[in-house]
RNA sequence: CGCGGAGUAGAGCAGCUUGGUAGCUCGUCGGGCUCAUAACCCGGAGGCCGUAGGUUCAAAUCCUACCUCCGCAA
């Protein structure tokens, strides 16, 4: 098939690549444009980019795809399908009426629940036992098309978003190849999604960071989870800011919320239903994350202190 | 040239302001105590103090350049 890639993150390369390895003609790939990143704001390339370009498959940056030259561009390409994994960009209906079999695009959550942004990491902050991958057909709405295909996987209960960001990322891959292959065939009756089970997966910000202890323990350890490891958890103890990587539930413990109940071989806070969480992975800032106990050692915290 | 922090023993840190013997907690090794232990006591090993220059009688410490890592911001 001819194909035209979208996308931008590295969640993205596992499908682009896949399409290579598929023996599909790759004929362009348009992702987001480069964009001051890091440290110094060097202008970096988005990963689909650096992929494309070790194929040499051309690549397209549009700052808007409305507003731009991309419907001349792909009609002259004429695809047989767009492919759209977290490109970032809402496509206009005139270019999703382009390719025989239309657009589909790959979602990182079983719709019609997570449309949005940040489908994996809500579903981690959430405390979902399951995620998965989803296909669908591309509408004008944000993550609205009928669905194709799913693929489910268990959330565990110390998952983190990075892992399940992981995980789906290659499911996603095959997901995708699948759908292809019964599209051709004719295999396919797309499904309706539907609304009053969907909800919305915002992108994160940095307000949802800070910890509120008050929260019971399950609540902030999922929190934990589906921040890490970006943006990641904060916590204040002290003067000090902290990035909480990594917790395990700690059960039932004697303090008030945000109380470290037990600073040694283990760094263990109260939350507000009076559990307790052990923080196993912190980072102070300038410094790299640690083991808490690591932490410990350089940095003593009595245990009755408060995070904040 | 976006702002800022940091490189010292296997790990985490102090020491730098005011140059003059390399320190702490933990781990590790050996020994002791104990019914026993991740507990306690005694002892040991382990360092090019990020790299390269400079100043100095003398540099972990002051000066310059570079490398690496990280936080903010995106």
């Amino acid at each position: 098939m001819k194909v035209v890639f979208m996308g931008t993150p590295e969640f993205s390369v596992p499908c682009l690549e896949r399409l290579v390895s598929d023996g599909h003609e790759v004929a362009a790939v348009y992702t987001q444009p480069d964009k001051p990143k890091g440290r110094g704001h060097h202008m970096m390339p988005p990963p689909v980019k650096e992929t494309a370009l070790k194929y040499d498959i051309p690549v397209y940056q549009p700052q808007r795809l409305r507003n731009s030259d991309a419907f001349e561009v792909l009609s002259e390409i004429n695809p047989d399908i767009i492919i759209v994994v977290a490109y970032g960009q809402i496509l206009p209906k005139n270019i999703l009426d382009i390719p025989k079999y239309g657009c589909v695009n790959i979602h990182a959550s079983l719709l019609p629940k997570y449309r949005g942004a940040a489908p994996i990491q809500w579903s981690v902050v959430d405390g979902e036992k399951v995620s998965g991958v989803t296909s669908m057909q591309m509408d004008v709405g944000l993550d609205t098309g009928d669905m194709l295909l799913k693929a489910e996987t268990k959330i565990g209960e110390n998952e983190t978003a990075g892992e399940l960001h992981d995980k789906l990322s290659v499911m996603g891959a095959q997901v995708m190849s699948d759908t292809i292959k019964a599209l051709e065939k004719g295999e396919i009756t797309p499904q309706k999604q539907d609304d009053s089970l969907s909800n919305y997966a915002p992108m994160l910000t940095k307000e949802l960071c800070p910890i509120d202890w008050n929260l019971t323990a399950a609540e902030v350890h999922n929190k934990v989870r589906g921040l890490s490891p970006w943006p990641g958890a904060t916590a204040v103890c002290g003067e000090r800011l902290f990035k909480i990587h990594k917790t395990i539930l700690a059960g039932a413990v004697k303090g008030s919320a945000g109380e470290i109940v037990e600073s040694g071989k283990r760094l263990v806070v109260a939350c507000g239903d009076g559990n307790g969480v052990e923080i196993v992975t912190l980072q102070a800032q300038g410094k790299k994350a640690m083991p808490a106990a690591d932490f410990l050692r350089g940095n003593p915290i009595p245990a009755g202190e408060y995070f904040k």
